[in-house]
DNA sequence: TAATAAGTTTGCAGGGTCTGCATCTTTGCG
DNA sequence: CGCAAAGATGCAGACCCTGCAAACTTATTA
């Protein structure tokens, strides 16, 4: 939403800034007090807004701590669909993530206390995949559309099973380097991870850090 | 809970027919009017009990959609732990849980109701999922017992990622099953998944009906 | 600049989920 | 029968979430 210009107007600057600091008010309390444990009166209050706006932003109370940008996998849809046909599909998705991960590294801080959140509430991390699910299914049929089906034939299991696992495959970082974190940079551990989904998930040497 | 003659008392009895008559109850209300226009309320007076029991036997409102059955998450553990260490543990949750699908075959017509009440409201794969993410976790251990690391070690990034991925891809089976049922047989779905995840989740064949 | 249109925030009412607690009923067992 | 344990129920209360209408702010047009 620009105006003409293509400037963002004050309208949508504030629109902004009320998202980013629901969201920032909600990890920061979470990560204190625990996820439910944080009413949304408690994170609108902190945020400034009444407590019936933060559902004008958020669907869920869970919503909040998750900080999804739509953008994201619309990005990472149009990858899928351009990178060249050669290119194995799990290696088009792994540089298509990765390439998001940069906020991660740009925003240590609240990333950190998002780590501490999901460690305090693990359902969370389940929820908010679970919130990707619509996600899931828009990726299925970019991964499908890639693989030469048509954008209206239905998907078949393998594109599903792709696009399912992938994002698992992301979870299951998230949880280890949860786990694991500082001592580990995210991406190191999200590139395993799919090095291991690309060999077929054959067990590591029982001295590899992984076992 | 058995009496000491090692026989069900009444009082067993009647605790497992009135959650079976709640979560019939929950299915059959969902199959015609969607699970999230079915309250609480209704699915209880539907069992013949009261508001307030129904949260006696289901932690949430989703739960009671989902059937899940505690035994079979204990006994795939337990086929993970004592399984032959030579084969690949991806063989041996395919096995595990190809087991536990006679369920399925056998009472088919409340499958099918769940069926149908997936493809209204897929959120609750989600949410099923999620009330799975505590077994996913115990299985992870599971896996990480069986590849040798001690019961008290943490858990590493591939038992954790195997453990992931299976519980995903039997989601993403479902999926894929439910959208093709009467047509296929849930066990095929099944196998093929676990199939491409052994191979390395390479593309298959263009003409291949999974593409 | 003034008027109008369009978008946002807010309060309020109301339905629904879920929990803790006290009470009453049923079951298990001597 | 009579007691103790377990389950069922009603109720109060906190919280989530939605629709609606009024108030307010920003954008556009005359």
């Amino acid at each position: 939403m620009k105006n003409k210009d293509g400037v963002p107007g004050l309208r949508e600057r504030k629109k902004q800034a009320t998202r980013a600091a629901l969201a920032e008010a909600a990890v920061r309390l979470a990560a204190e007090h625990g996820a439910e444990n944080v009413t949304v009166e408690a994170i609108s209050s902190a945020a400034g807004v009444s407590a019936r706006t933060f559902f004008n932003y958020f669907d869920s109370h869970d919503d909040a701590f998750l900080m999804v940008d739509p953008a994201v996998g619309e990005r990472v849809r149009r990858a899928v669909r351009e990178a060249p046909a050669a290119l194995p599909v799990l290696d088009v998705l792994r540089e298509a993530f990765a390439a998001e991960l940069a906020d991660v590294e740009e925003r240590h801080e609240i990333w950190s206390l998002r780590a501490k959140v999901f460690q305090r509430s693990p359902y969370l991390l389940v929820r908010g995949l679970g919130a990707h699910m619509a996600e899931e299914q828009e990726l299925a049929a970019a991964v499908a559309e890639r693989l030469g089906g048509g954008p209206d034939e239905p998907v078949g299991l393998y594109p599903r099973l792709v696009a399912a696992v992938a994002t698992t495959a992301i979870r299951a970082s998230i949880e280890d380097w949860v786990q694991r974190t500082p001592d580990v940079a995210f991406i190191d551990v999200f590139r395993d991870a799919f090095e291991h989904l690309g060999s077929g998930l054959v067990a590591p040497a029982a001295d590899s850090p992984d076992a």
